[in-house]
DNA sequence: TCAAAAGTGTTATGATTACACCCATGA
DNA sequence: TCATGGGTGTAATCATAACACTTTTGA
């Protein structure tokens, strides 16, 4: 492989174009791809979106969507890109995890990726679902299977990073619907932190933040009282940040 | 550039050898490159070690230290071989901060950079003075000078995540002598955060963790009443995050 | 004895926790 | 009327912040 090293990257590519079924195009960077941990919220539960080999030695295995970066394109713009080839949506709450760089992560040669995590409302994406790939498919986070090369330490890492994250900015927002009670953003706390929280509790410590705007309108057609509706309003956070405001859960 | 991409990559590192001073071996990968930003804690100022490029259009421009990958080595194990290189010290603290990818950052071809951070006793830096690069000097953080490439930025992002980590997990320690006292430490947290503490009340939340080993010794040669000297144990702090041990400053 | 830093004590305030309790609504 | 979640009240406990004060040491 050191020898050779042009020639490998070429057969790296072609058995890469098999295995994902994209063409890999010649303006792209050799030895760098992107892999995306998209995480999603539906009816209580964490998911994360994975997509399956059609072809090569990896055929059947699941795998974090991904692909490679344009020699004249910026690494978030690519993460931006490949997403959107994926899910048909513009504007995904997206952010960088770190580069992996094991020399035997990528069993046909020198391949390092930078991992990317994406926080996705599943409304929109239902919206959209026609152009979704085919083989793509919605995991609970305890039930991902076994993926190629090293993508389940990706997903381990972005797990650990999105934890991390959420309690110290109001990122968990951009997995909720625009409209939302605050039980509902309290069970997406508990998912995603995994413990249990006290109602009464959480209402009050939110409400204090003063991040939420409460849109006067209330829940329909559900066999109990109404809860109030909110939104999460960003400029009020950036307001709020500029004063030196602290998040923590 | 697009049309013969592994000649502007060779160019690309004649480039950079003649910049860096550094010889590009044959056996490291294209378009990849690590940068790191090395931190050190001096008579209460905390510092950054940069070097100066000696030819070649950054001739006389001030960097962090860096260079590229081999196509066998780990990309964090390129990381602490590139520190050794530089400041001939073993097991430093070293992190991964992401990776920089803007297409223009570099303005010789498309070079992907990987960020790290390392965190330096300067007591040892000194130590092994021999070893570094004669071009290599510590900077206070607010003198750091205008950087080659987007080297500001990633040093810029270096800071950020340095404050952060260090309310998060006690990796402060890396920056002091092994025996330290509590003003001391104080001073780092002051320095790093760029905020003014209590010292009575900086003591007690500390001691209260748990974290230091009282090694009943005390300064000596001060002209003030002696402080105890403490050290620094990773065990303790092991078991205390294991049983789910909250640090946050 | 003075300056300088070490180190202790005390009090007010505010956040967190745990839990009892009432409210509204559809089945 | 009952189950289900919405929403309020309250008291105990704990953490934080502000600052007054005593101690030790070399110059």
């Amino acid at each position: 492989m050191p020898d050779k090293p042009s020639n490998v990257k070429k057969e790296v590519k072609k058995v890469f174009e098999k295995e994902s079924g994209k063409i890999v195009e010649h303006t792209v960077m050799n030895s760098i791809t992107i892999d995306c941990v998209v995480f999603g919220f539906d009816k209580g539960s964490l998911e994360v979106l994975l997509v399956e080999h059609a072809e090569g030695i990896s055929k059947g295995k699941w795998a974090l969507p991904g692909g490679w970066i344009k020699e004249d394109e910026h690494i978030d713009g690519a993460a931006q890109r490949l997403l959107r080839e994926l899910t048909g949506l513009n504007n995904i709450y997206l952010e960088q995890l770190k580069a992996f760089g094991d020399p035997n992560r990528f069993p046909l040669g020198r391949v390092i990726t930078i991992g990317y995590y994406a926080l996705v409302k599943r409304e929109d994406y239902n919206v959209k679902a026609g152009f979704t790939a085919s083989d793509a498919k919605w995991f609970k986070i305890k039930d991902v299977p076994d993926l190629i090369y090293d993508h389940n330490d990706i997903f381990a890492f972005s797990l650990k990073n999105l934890r991390n994250k959420v309690r110290q900015a109001p990122i968990g927002f951009n997995l909720l619907p625009e409209k939302f009670t605050l039980l509902q953003l309290m069970q997406l706390y508990e998912e995603i932190l995994n413990v249990e929280m006290d109602k009464p509790n959480f209402r009050r410590k939110f409400l204090k933040m003063k991040l939420l705007v409460d849109i006067n309108e209330k829940q329909k057609d559900v066999s109990h009282r109404a809860a109030k509706l909110y939104n999460f309003d960003s400029e009020i956070y950036k307001k709020l940040t500029d004063k030196g405001f602290n998040f923590e859960f």
